[in-house]
DNA sequence: CATGAATGAGCCTTCATTCAT
DNA sequence: TATGAATGAAGGCTCATTCAT
């Protein structure tokens, strides 16, 4: 018989090593985690890890792969049918809700940590920046109809607002490894005031204040 | 022999370092940039490095150290008399600039690599929180007096709104060390507007007036 | 079923295995080619190998043996009838056609590298050793009767009249190994020549003659 | 002041590095013997050896080229002022010598070695073959003369003359590291009977007889 | 018999740190 | 104080061999 084993077993395996590795980044960092901890901390030999990844940096790989793909599913699920200001809306509760989640402990702190690896590794640069081009690209969307529509500021660079918004997920993300009682849900009302003029109500100035005010 | 000029030979010699620890640090890595690179770089003996400081981390954390040092050194200079919204657009102001500075370049990818850095190294955590004491009390301020005097949606968390605003510089400096192509002062017209409420005009359409207007 | 056809069977596939262990140790080297490799030359799984040979010493002695039993299959075919200095001009052929047939190529570099594996392995050693008895034995009676009858120098020793001539036979074939080029065929007559005295011929000039041929 | 090592200094660790490795590789092999076997038998930390030598593969060839240029100093030493058969001889008699000093033993041992390890480094093989460039000239013209002075047969190929003469040394040098108990200098003997017709002695034949006989 | 996943000792190499000069 | 040679622990990776299926 053959002891190939079953592709479900081996993907399995992977999820196994990936896992392991996770929390070993998570704990360790991407240098200093060595593949003998994440075997260990897998309960498998050192010599399997190379079974299921030829390399340390296939493996950094694969977990970021598998951290953006996992974030792509659960967002394109309801994405789609939704426009306008509500795009917006959906990311940002969705990607504050993640953070939030205490499962997501070791996947925030590894997704910081390849945030600085990037800078150093271009295939991890590309991988980044390339999962960024479709969210990217719907956003974009949205904002340009905003715009059209006269609801923000026709003056702004659609790609630096795109920049903001999404530097405001990357920023509170990266505060909240540190600081990790900081609130997401509390950091999302704020972002989402700072994205529909809810924010600012402008005392001094009583129209304004009229029209955003509660 | 007179211990003022050993000690300002002693002081070059430390900037002399630090400079080349910046420029290795960010072209390897924190991690994988070795102390004789940064002998090298500096055109000193490996040896003499250990004169100046004594392990690898205490090099990491004078870089963290200077890096915080001379932001808060041009920062505190004109920051003190201003209040309530000048003191936030005066710190956007500064920071979008740094970042756009090409001089800055070795130390904003720095800054990054120490913002993941301080997930491992609790003494660079610290250093890190320890520097965003001041200015975030400053900042709080500020925003109390603007949600006192009704100009900031008193609804908001001062902390969380703080947290997003430094998250901003950050993630915006982030991608900036990815695309080096972003214009920081774009960005900062974005936040700033996010900031004083001429992001979302939500004009000419009365009836989302309404909706967003609740 | 039947044990003849199994006992077939399993030659054949040992077959295969050198065949494909020939090719790898050819390109690799007897220590950098891996089993691994092997497998894949043979088109077999790795764990197959095992059922053939032990251990990898076990499949490099069985390339030797075989290599060497092949030259003796061809070469004692037609030797023994022969005698005197036909049996060297026999040999001499023999091996150099041998050394120029590009079907040999991988054989012959593995012969080379065998003779240095000799060095280490005793096994190794003993196997190309007693390879060398037979045909030892043969050229030393031959030589003998050549010296009795005159031919040969008689005041030179059989023993080491058999290392230089099988030393040609190796040294050139070392030397086709690193340059593929040289002509086995033109070294041949060389070798003839020598063996027979028509290398030096000394003639025409009295006075040389007198000098060497003292 | 400069702990910096004296060239004198550095050039004896070099040799006390070589000279382990030597030993190391004639014991284990060149792939066997471990840069950590060598550093034990030199005395030194295994991170010492990577002062010297970048990498293993610069080790070897580092061995390689010591070997040569021992034996090109010693030889060019005489050679030169020579022509005709004495060139011949005098590197015959050169060579057997080595062979047979113990003091060469490892060497020798290493030399064979290398001889294999050149058909799978082409560094290595380049080495080697540059080494034979000047020797092989220096022996082609003493040959050239030979043919047209009529001493030699003038229908073989001085080059295949060449590989065969070379080849007679590096055969026997093998069958020497195999058993040791050969006599170089008998197999010298030879060497230069055959080279200079008093191996065949041709009794059969009258003429030649008193041609080539004592 | 066949298969290839699993094992772990061991290899080459790097690098922070020490220390004799 | 300055220098860089020396040290050796540790890391990424390989590979002969075993064994469950």
């Amino acid at each position: 018989m053959s002891p190939k084993i079953s592709n479900e077993l081996a993907a399995a395996r992977r999820t196994q090593i990936l896992d392991a590795a996770l929390r070993c980044f998570s704990k360790l960092g991407l240098d200093r985690a060595t593949l003998r901890d994440i075997s260990q901390e897998a309960e498998l030999s050192l010599g399997s890890i190379y079974h299921y990844f030829r390399t340390k940096a296939e493996l950094i790989e694969a977990i970021r792969q598998r951290s953006t793909e996992a974030e792509d599913a659960e967002y394109l699920e309801d994405a789609p049918q939704m426009e306008g200001q509500q795009v917006i809306d959906f990311a940002v509760d969705h990607l504050f809700d993640q953070m939030n989640d205490p499962a997501s402990y070791d996947a925030n702190r590894v997704a910081v940590m390849l945030w600085a690896h990037a800078l150093l590794d271009e295939k991890t640069l590309a991988g980044q920046l390339e999962s960024l081009v479709e969210p990217r690209a719907q956003v974009l969307q949205a904002l340009q109809h905003l715009q059209e529509s006269g609801h923000i500021n026709p003056n702004l660079s659609p790609r630096h607002i795109g920049n903001v918004i999404l530097g405001m997920l990357m920023g509170v993300q990266i505060q909240k490894t540190w600081e990790p009682e900081i609130d997401g849900r509390k950091a999302a009302d704020v972002t989402r005031a700072m994205l529909t003029g809810n924010f600012w109500i402008g005392a001094g100035d009583s129209s304004k204040k009229e029209q955003n005010g509660r």
